[in-house]
DNA sequence: CTCCGATCCTGATGGC
DNA sequence: TGCCATCAGGATCGGA
């Protein structure tokens, strides 16, 4: 479910009801996480401040002064501040109980998100190699042209390599290639410096467009206050198979044969 | 180094 | 209605 835009939904949702507080217990319901929680953390927790929230393109860092919890969502999570008496769903895996009888819940379904906790934070395995935030100067057409050089892979699977650009998933990979007339298949080291130029504003600004309204809420993400994300009244060809393309009426292709669909316009896109 | 496929797990959906 | 196959927003790992 949730790529950058979502994570800095949740995030934004989360700075004003958490920052400051102070942690009374982490209450674990299902360890089994893509890594297992740590025993450690139920002692280690309580008392500890959460000074800031973070994020680091799909991580969602707490900033605990010393050290940090990393939080992922895999593809199914989302995180919720809510009364800790509410009795938990049954994909709850933990609560973050926090003082003012609040606390920060998790649900993951799939079990594929992550709650970790570092005090080395730039070394750590997940985040040292990640690629430039997307929204940061960093960033640029030059830079991934730069990447590029030399690589047959397909522009799509490129994009979602974490290393090369943090936070991109496949929803808005397909919605930028589509906005910079690229075909998803293309080789990345076949694409043009001008072209890269145009690919890198287009990330960013479906990006920006999709944080502006909370998000893209495909089955059941929400954000932090429980409301969904409406980027999905915008999508131009993510799940549109079939559908006219809106710039010129030819049909949305689905490419199934790579691991995760690509969508495109065979007409706009080259 | 680069790239591909398998893998973790559960739920929703569509075809028959 | 029920059953089964297929597909999902992610990211790591092993092997070619």
């Amino acid at each position: 479910m949730p790529e950058l835009p979502e994570v800095e939904t949740t995030r934004r949702g989360l700075v004003p009801l958490l920052c400051g507080t102070r942690i009374i217990a982490l209450v674990v319901r299902d360890r089994r996480l893509r890594w297992p929680i740590a025993p450690q953390l139920e002692t280690l927790l309580p008392g500890r401040t959460i000074a800031r929230i973070d994020r680091r393109g799909k991580y969602l860092l707490l900033d605990l002064g010393e050290g940090s919890l990393i939080i992922h969502l895999g593809m199914s999570g989302s995180l919720q501040m809510v009364a800790t008496r509410k009795p938990p769903g049954p994909w709850d895996p933990f609560d973050i109980v926090v003082t003012g009888g609040q606390c920060l819940r998790m649900r993951d379904p799939r079990r594929f998100g992550a709650l970790l906790y570092t005090e080395d934070r730039p070394h750590h395995p997940l985040l040292r190699h990640l690629g430039p935030e997307p929204l940061e100067p960093e960033f640029s057409g030059a830079y991934l042209y730069h990447r590029a050089r030399g690589r047959r892979i397909a522009i799509r699977d490129f994009l979602l390599n974490g290393q090369i650009v943090a936070g991109i998933g496949n929803i808005y990979a397909n919605e930028a290639l589509f906005s910079a007339g690229i075909h998803p298949g293309r080789a990345a080291g076949r694409i043009s410096r001008t072209r890269y130029d145009t690919l890198a504003a287009a990330i960013v600004a479906v990006l920006n467009r999709a944080i502006a309204v909370g998000g893209t809420t495909l089955k059941d993400f929400s954000g932090s206050d429980g409301r969904p994300g409406y980027f999905q009244q915008q999508l131009q060809v993510y799940g549109r198979a079939g559908d006219p393309c809106l710039g010129c009426g030819t049909q949305i292709v689905r490419l199934s044969h790579l691991t995760r669909s690509s969508y495109y316009c065979p007409h706009c896109q080259r």
